[in-house]
DNA sequence: TATCCACAGGAAATCAGGGTGT
DNA sequence: ACACCCTGATTTCCTGTGGATA
């Protein structure tokens, strides 16, 4: 920008200098990250015993049974494992047991699995992310394990296991897993499954499930109480002294207990909270800065999702907007939805229509985002289809789309669908609907 | 009351892209 | 170059269905 015949630039020397010279918030913030495993896990007293005394026979080099973990998401269980795999170390005298952590939601696939599983052992990439069959990986792995971990035991942790459970070959994966005992001569593993869906034993195979599902724990949720004392723990360690106001860690407390109780999004609103009361130039975090934060981190969770999303469906979003900022609030069916998307397509050179089947699979992903509403309808003799309705604001929709490259240039586009005001029988339905 | 619309949504097949070892 | 591997996205094929209409 050009100002009295000057360029102005943002002032990095001041900015910097203005944040050291500041008030000071946080001492650790790391101590408020999902990452982070604090010496002691407030109430997940019962959990961590059943965990140990499955696990405490590894200490005399038996091979602990495999077992799953259920809970809704931030109730500790992925912390609790980390605590008990560190806690074992420290008791077991010679060969350490190994854990290798799986998060099945980033390594997705039966072959990256195995693949991760074998370059987690030996410290490098040494299977190449793709073109191996399966079996051979197999073997190499249980050579590998026998070879290098032999006379100890191996833990893999399969993070978000209810993700690979109902995938292509993700039951046999499973299964092989549970009996990889079977081929060892020297190594034993252990299999521990964690998972946020109750129901997802459903679609386990019968013989996956005698193998790893005979035992579990379920992970209760925190009430508001003890989403406080983490809260405390936590804040002592991430925080200066004295600068959080009366209030402030039951307000967050009380926030995410009403979402299921979930602590990873207290600890959340309290960094959040705390970042930007130092954004502010605030001494102290108020109850203010934690309502502020719910409303950031909702808004963050939005715009990453979308900008995340692929292109299909971000042009499938785009179609769903564009209907509604020129319709007059006109009812919005599934068919509309495929018929914009496919004027959009269109418009885009290499990028190629869809089918009315896969836009229903992006309309359903939407609908389980949060972003939009679909409800099911009955039109009688019109048909059955999907009432849908944009569920977030319009603004923020606009905003963040208009980021995205590919999507900008579309947003000024009136789709013929709306144009035409050729009476089509959807248009009686129409009245019906509204 | 049988009909028929406009889709929903499951299962399996296909395609293209990024790989392998020989 | 060739045959074959794994994956993710998408298509093809399909059966199912609530309720206004004829």
């Amino acid at each position: 920008m050009l100002k009295n015949g000057k360029y102005h630039n943002f002032n990095i020397d001041q900015f910097y200098k203005n944040y050291l010279n500041g008030p000071k918030i946080f001492k650790k913030r790391d101590a408020l990250e999902p990452a982070y495993i604090p010496n002691e896990l407030p109430h997940r007293d019962t959990e961590i015993k059943e965990i140990a005394s499955k696990t405490a026979c590894a200490l005399r080099g038996d091979t602990p049974p495999n077992f799953l973990c259920y809970g809704m998401t931030g109730t500790g269980k992925t912390a609790t494992i980390r605590y008990i795999s560190q806690k074992l170390a420290q008791f077991t005298k010679k060969s350490k047991p190994w854990w290798i952590y799986i998060n099945c939601s980033i390594v997705s696939t039966p072959y990256r699995i195995l693949a991760h599983i074998y370059n987690t052992i030996v410290g490098q990439e040494k299977i190449p992310p793709t073109g191996l069959p399966k079996d051979v990986i197999f073997k190499k792995l249980l050579g590998l394990l026998d070879h290098k971990i032999s006379n100890s035991i191996c833990f893999l942790v399969l993070d978000e296991i209810d993700l690979i459970a109902d995938k292509r070959g993700g039951n046999e994966i499973l299964y092989d897993l549970t009996r990889l005992n079977e081929n060892l001569d020297s190594c034993r593993t252990c299999l521990i499954g964690i998972s946020n869906k109750l129901k997802f034993k459903d679609s386990l195979d019968p013989r996956v499930i005698s193998s790893l599902g005979k035992e579990h724990i379920t992970f209760s949720t925190y009430n508001a109480k003890e989403l406080g004392d983490i809260l405390k723990e936590r804040a002592k360690i991430a925080f200066c002294d004295d600068i959080l106001k009366e209030g402030v860690i039951p307000l967050c407390a009380a926030l995410a207990a009403k979402e299921h109780g979930d602590a990873r999004k207290a600890l959340q609103l309290l960094r959040k909270a705390g970042e930007i009361a130092e954004r502010t130039q605030n001494k102290m975090i108020t109850r203010e800065h934690v309502n502020k934060a719910q409303h950031e981190l909702e808004r963050d969770h939005i715009i990453d999702y979308i900008k995340g999303m692929p292109l299909q469906a971000q042009l499938v979003l785009t179609a769903i907007y564009l209907i509604t900022i020129f319709s007059n609030d006109r009812v919005i069916v599934s068919g509309d939805i495929y018929e914009v998307h496919d004027e959009l397509t269109n418009k885009m050179p290499g990028v190629r229509s869809l089918t009315r089947r896969r836009i229903s699979d992006y309309i359903n992903e939407l609908s389980l985002a949060g972003i939009i509403t679909a409800a099911k309808k009955s039109l009688g003799y019109y048909g059955r289809t999907k009432v849908i309705n944009l569920d977030i604001d319009k603004k923020l929709l606009e905003g963040t789309l208009s980021h995205i490259a590919k999507i900008k240039t579309l947003l000024n586009y009136k789709p013929v669908l709306i144009q035409n005001k050729k009476v089509r029988i959807k248009n009686n339905v129409f009245r019906k609907l509204s």
